[in-house]
DNA sequence: ATTCTTCTCCATCATTTGATGGAAACGAGC
DNA sequence: GCTCGTTTCCATCAAATGATGGAGAAGAAT
């Protein structure tokens, strides 16, 4: 029994799939309020009614949006997780950006769609999330930031919540930083990387790692 | 001569300023597509028409907002950076932190506004911000990021904005985070500074400042 | 050929939303 | 008390927006 998302992830070329595209670059791009659905169907090249027949009300549209991206960042973190497997902390962390940022420069609405879930009241009510919890607790437990694997400190919680959100804020922000620091967008993506790395790694290198269980040091 | 946003700063109890108050919050809370003329008329008991007799079409009294909290934030940091002023770089971090995230929890718009600029596109155009490149570089000299003071480096900007964003993502998403981490607004406060000092300072302190010039070190 | 299901569009609604004109209230100066 | 500039509200518009009913196309099953 396929829900209505699981039925558009699997057949990409039906119109159902086709909408939850569009919708998802529209909605990363403009905000809930700000994307109407004349404008994912127009996008779509279809009356709005189609689009209602498929997805029915916006807001459900919305979420289904939500769902599908938590689906494809889990999948990309379980592969980077396979990668960096056995690996010491600080390339374990290198890598992780690298893969990271390479994948979300190239799906940036889900950086953009987290974010203004975090940040932003929707005057519609929303369903909160059962993924994002999940989501951090696995990357602390792959980023061995947790000595208990089934309880993760709260520490280590916000720490895995500040790493993910400077990444997201520097794709998410690409569109306002870039031009403000006259970059080509090659050169931005490496020093994006750099800036990541250089802020990232020395908390959790070396001796800094130990230094997280005993605060105000 | 004044401009309207000068005297709305000057005469807190005006319709004006008021008017300029609520649309501070709203706009924070909502975006600006999720937040209607009406709601911050009602916001300050006045007729629609009367907030329009003020400061005109939605979108003007959108970019005064974001000149207001601009105007705010360069005040506050001029202010810390007269406390900080001649002390070695991790007190320097650590009591900037301290001193910002303290008005950031009381003026959480701030961060809202200034996230959501970078990351949203507003369907009505919008003129670019002088404001933060200028908030960037006065950072990045008060952090002595830079050698030349005149011309402050990419790398250096970039640090800063990652540092910044860091800061505005707890602020901005404590509705989310918070119930998420189960904790009470008191000890999440404690937290978030804790959680920022572990990331932010080790990157900065001591030797790791000079490696900010070897890239891929 | 017919039926049935699935899908798509046209026409249309009710509400919401940004915005304005004009009348009344208010208060300062005379 | 009258005048004049300022401020506020009521009534109203036009456009945008979320949403639906129903008619028709397209194709498969019989």
């Amino acid at each position: 029994m396929a829900t209505p998302l699981e039925k558009a992830r699997m057949a990409p070329d039906s119109m159902k799939a086709r909408i939850l595209k569009a919708a998802r670059r529209l909605f990363g791009q403009y905000g809930f309020h700000g994307t109407t659905t004349r404008m994912i169907a127009k996008d779509v090249e279809i009356d709005i009614s189609t689009l209602y027949y498929h997805w029915g009300e916006k807001g459900d549209l919305y979420e289904a949006v939500i769902r599908d991206i938590y689906e494809d960042l889990k999948l990309k973190l379980s592969e980077v997780e396979k990668v960096i497997h056995g690996r010491p902390l600080s390339e374990r962390m290198e890598i992780s950006i690298d893969m990271m940022t390479d994948y979300l420069f190239d799906n940036p609405e889900i950086s953009n769609l987290i974010l203004f879930r975090y940040f932003t009241k929707t005057r519609h009510p929303t369903g909160h999330d059962i993924h994002v919890p999940e989501l951090i607790s696995d990357v602390a437990r792959s980023m061995n930031l947790s000595e208990d694997k089934s309880r993760i400190s709260t520490s280590a919680r916000m720490q895995v919540l500040a790493i993910m959100n400077t990444i997201h804020n520097f794709i998410s922000g690409e569109g306002f930083f870039r031009p403000m620091l006259g970059l080509e967008k090659k050169e931005y993506v490496v020093r994006v990387r750099e800036t990541l790395k250089f802020i990232l790694v020395p908390a959790f290198a070396g001796k800094a790692a130990l230094r997280a269980r005993s605060p105000a040091g």
